[in-house]
DNA sequence: TGTACATCAGTGAACGCGCGTTCACTGATGTAC
DNA sequence: TGTACATCAGTGAACGCGCGTTCACTGATGTAC
């Protein structure tokens, strides 16, 4: 159990209260910085100030815990797309596709270790769509891009038969960035340049789309 | 040592002959089926036929294996671009652009261990250049991709206020993709599927840089 | 051409590491009557 | 309201694992004279 100030602090009662959740958020912090390999059992139990073994009540297996955070850090992805979104009050329906991208690209820069677990760790289809991986609205990442690629047809910015499979173009140019940015060959680069370079990106998207 | 069959043969002298190489191939092979993970120096020593500890005659620690790995893997992707380069006898410009977006897009479907120790590993920056990076023209993957858009500038195909940092627009969204199809999202795509997008993906950046 | 000796490339044995996971257990909780 | 008992959530101790790496060594190679 840990305090406000990252100490451990002394559990009174012999249960715990909600181990599970405990060792979610204590997954969750090992994979804010360090990324999906930081994501270690024993450690995780460790902050939580019980027993390796106890993780077992609620986690089959390191795997499980795992996959669950990886199931936040999709779902503070999708939070940071809608915040991103709610910010337009207008602008046409390019500008919603644009702000996804652009969350999309944030939330690696600013956590990086977790977009590294929502990405580098092979999980369940997340194009499918579980709750743990949504948003308020209910939505994934994946199915936020959808809806802004929707409007962009709907508004008749995005001509109806480019529509399917727009999502894997649009998705691709930013991850591939994001990667080349957080841990390739682009990760020298200095940041104004970066900034830049996240701009030109999103223009080829939107005019190659 | 390993003969034809893939079994280990009886080292008849002390010394090995060419041990570095001998690890380095290992290390590869090791790469090719399983990722920068699976380029375990025990396991290399082991192919080699040499006790473990022998290793370090030639590599300071793992990570200097594995980085000679991830050179090979870079200048093996090289080669292969090289290779679809020279098959285009005429055609524009762009289409260099293609053969090199294509030859990567495909290297990561072929060689998806080599693939991934090429970029999954954090390594020396290959935008500079090292030899043991480089195919047969001496350029790296990189470089290979710089001479491409130049030469598009050159016949006033793009823009020239447009040419400095395309190769990281360029790159973004082939990597992305590969990256995606590899160990992310879209790896349960049926590959006709794949084929398609990649198409697409290379018609986006055409028309987006 | 032959011998002495330095250098080099392997061997052999051992280390500590932290991990995930299993086992049999005991203390705490809540429910039925 | 009080008690009996089943269920649950933790404890304690231990495992085997394979890894990277270090040490002191010995057999093989090549060079100087």
């Amino acid at each position: 159990m840990m305090d406000a100030s990252g100490g451990i602090r002394a559990r009174h009662t012999y249960h715990h209260g909600d181990l599970r959740r405990a060792l979610l958020d204590a997954g969750i912090a090992l994979a804010r910085d360090g990324g999906p390999d930081a994501v270690v059992l024993r450690e995780a139990t460790r902050r939580a100030g019980v027993v390796p073994n106890a993780a077992y009540r609620h986690f089959a297996s390191r795997h499980a815990l795992l996959q669950a955070v990886r199931a936040a850090a999709l779902a503070a992805l999708a939070v940071a797309m809608e915040k991103q979104l709610a910010r337009l009050r207008d602008g046409g329906p390019r500008a919603g596709l644009r702000a996804i991208g652009t969350a999309y690209l944030r939330f690696a820069r600013t956590e990086p270790g977790l977009f590294r677990t929502a990405f580098a760790v092979p999980g369940e289809a997340e194009t499918a769509g579980s709750p743990a991986m949504a948003g308020k609205s209910g939505l994934n990442p994946f199915q936020l891009l959808g809806v802004a690629l929707d409007r962009m047809v709907a508004a008749g910015v995005l001509p109806a038969e480019r529509r399917p499979g727009a999502e894997y173009l649009a998705w691709s140019a930013v991850h591939g960035l994001a990667m080349l940015v957080l841990e390739g060959p682009l990760r020298r680069l200095p940041r104004t340049q970066t900034r830049v370079i996240e701009q030109r990106l999103l223009d080829m998207v939107d005019k190659g789309l």
